[in-house]
DNA sequence: TCCTTGATTCGACAGTTATCGATATGGATG
DNA sequence: CATCCATATCGATAACTGTCGAATCAAGGA
């Protein structure tokens, strides 16, 4: 319903049915798409945040676990969720007094199987 | 029989071997080292640019072959080039009048795997 | 209703980046 | 050696980014 783009694709032939670069030429209508969420990954910070998310208990956390590791404001946290959600990485919802994220799979997996090289390669 | 710790994982090689973002926290470090080489792929034409090179007959394109396409200068081609080797994400060499550029496998590897995520999640 | 706590937004500032034209370098070739 | 071609480097500039403190909003509880 929700779904605006991608249908949802089965994760264990993610790898099969979108072309990795390594194949063909990247489209540059593609390439500002996929550059986009790269740039939200290219922040340690922001790395960080997504990874605790990810590996937190229940596939979620709240910001308020996610302030605690890092050495910088409340307020910086914020934008970089706000980058990651922008990016398409993280759902968020508000519940009663806290905010939740969560990481979305297919985000990651497209950018994953986008990598993917050839074994046999130099 | 040797199912370790997820019950639903999917691909059992790849996967396994290095542990994902999804699995647990990123260390601080690690984060900076990756966050560099994800922000040489934050960039439409540098993304191109990988693509260009890694799908290029034989593995390797001299830079002749990478300022056709764009729509940017040949000192910015050099720039982006000169970044993405930087990141470690390719290689180089000079012959004779020409300078060829091939893609590193392994960083591009190390980067999928990092971001394939376990099928169950939500 | 008023306070407290959690989270986002705002405005500002310093540092970084993408891009260009001009210039330099390095090798082949006449 | 002089010249041409392919790349790289330099210096400048406009745009973007990460960060902060202050202000704001949202939800509960006294």
């Amino acid at each position: 319903m929700s779904n605006l783009e991608l249908p949802v694709l089965g994760q264990d032939d993610a790898a099969a049915c979108c072309s990795p670069m390594v194949r063909e030429p990247l489209g540059e209508e593609a390439a500002v798409d996929l550059a986009r969420m790269f740039k939200a990954l290219s922040d340690p910070v922001r790395l960080r945040l997504l990874s605790l998310i990810a590996s937190h208990e229940g596939g979620e956390a709240c910001v308020c676990d996610l302030t605690g590791p890092f050495d910088v404001s409340q307020p910086t946290i914020s934008h970089h969720l706000k980058v990651l959600r922008e990016a398409g990485l993280v759902g968020s919802e508000r519940r009663g007094t806290w905010v939740y994220y969560w990481v979305l799979p297919a985000a990651l997996a497209r950018l994953s199987s986008l990598l993917e090289a050839p074994a046999g390669a130099r």
